[in-house]
DNA sequence: TGGATATATATGGTATATCATGGAATTTCA
DNA sequence: TGAAATTCCATGATATACCATATATATCCA
């Protein structure tokens, strides 16, 4: 499996230790970094999550600004200062930092949330809540997904 | 690892010794210097650091200027002359010149903060109205990150 | 088809290694 | 020979690796 798929809950224990839904395992397999990459959503009380070359990714991307210049340095401090590296143990689990936890709402459980080439991590309870949204915005506004465009396959 | 990610706060002694976080120490792995590079932010009250080879990257960008211009004179000047080559010693820290510490006005603790390719280190307290800031530039001006143009893979 | 056995996953607990930090000892250089 | 810088060592806290169990899923054989 290449991609983060469907919505799996798992046991967050008193360490803020967390099993990584082995689906999502195996969307990590052949990276150099066994682990995610995690930071704060800027727009819902959960966690973003990436494979660490994604991140990589951005950096190159980053390096297309020139150095020290405003847009490099608000785009770098935004997103890597407020992320943290998560290694898989040798069960396929990650320890969740306390900071993350608090700012997602966590309680006993969590929600792997599958999107494609990234995911999120929600409070149960805040996801129906999220998700009945997402489709209602979908329905009003007709929503649909542009074609692919082919020039573009590099990076998605 | 290869990236500097997130943001750590560690002690300054007295003789300005402080611990370079672990996580970025492994991004240092297979550098010739085992150290950083540090100098005085030009937009900040806080310091820049770089692993050595990234320094070769900045000389780069530097002769796209030409040779003995105005431009390439001042941002060498004050780039390079201004720069500082610190070892790590072998408990992974660095000592921090003097002068440094005042700039930044560092205390008791330090953050670095991860930036990608490289970092940057605060006093705690101005650190986060740095984030503030940034995190709403990114917001207010909708900055994205550009595509990753292949043509330009050789030198990112 | 049914039962039994294997395989993989999620989860809980414990032991071990690493890291950050403070201080002392030794070296270097003026 | 004195001051500064570098190296070395000790320690508590924290994170990592290890092991054990349970639950579910898949496989195999009669």
């Amino acid at each position: 499996m290449a991609l983060f798929l469907s919505t799996y809950v798992n046991k967050l224990d008193k360490k803020g230790r967390i099993s990584v839904p082995s689906g999502f395992r195996s969307a990590l397999a052949g990276q150099s970094f066994q682990g995610v990459v995690l930071f704060k959503s800027q727009k819902h009380a959960a966690l973003e999550g990436f494979p660490m070359s994604y991140m990589e990714d951005i950096s190159e991307r980053l390096d297309h600004f020139d150095l020290f210049s405003d847009e490099q340095d608000d785009l770098a401090t935004t997103i890597f200062a407020q992320s943290v590296q998560l290694p898989l143990d040798g069960d396929g689990r990650i320890i969740l930092p306390s900071d993350l936890i608090d700012f997602a709402g966590l309680g006993e459980q969590a929600s792997f949330v599958g999107l494609g080439h990234k995911f999120q991590i929600w409070a149960p309870e805040k996801l129906e809540a999220r998700k009945a949204e997402a489709m209602s915005a979908v329905k009003d506004k007709s929503m649909t997904i542009p074609k692919n465009n082919k020039a573009d396959k590099g990076r998605a």
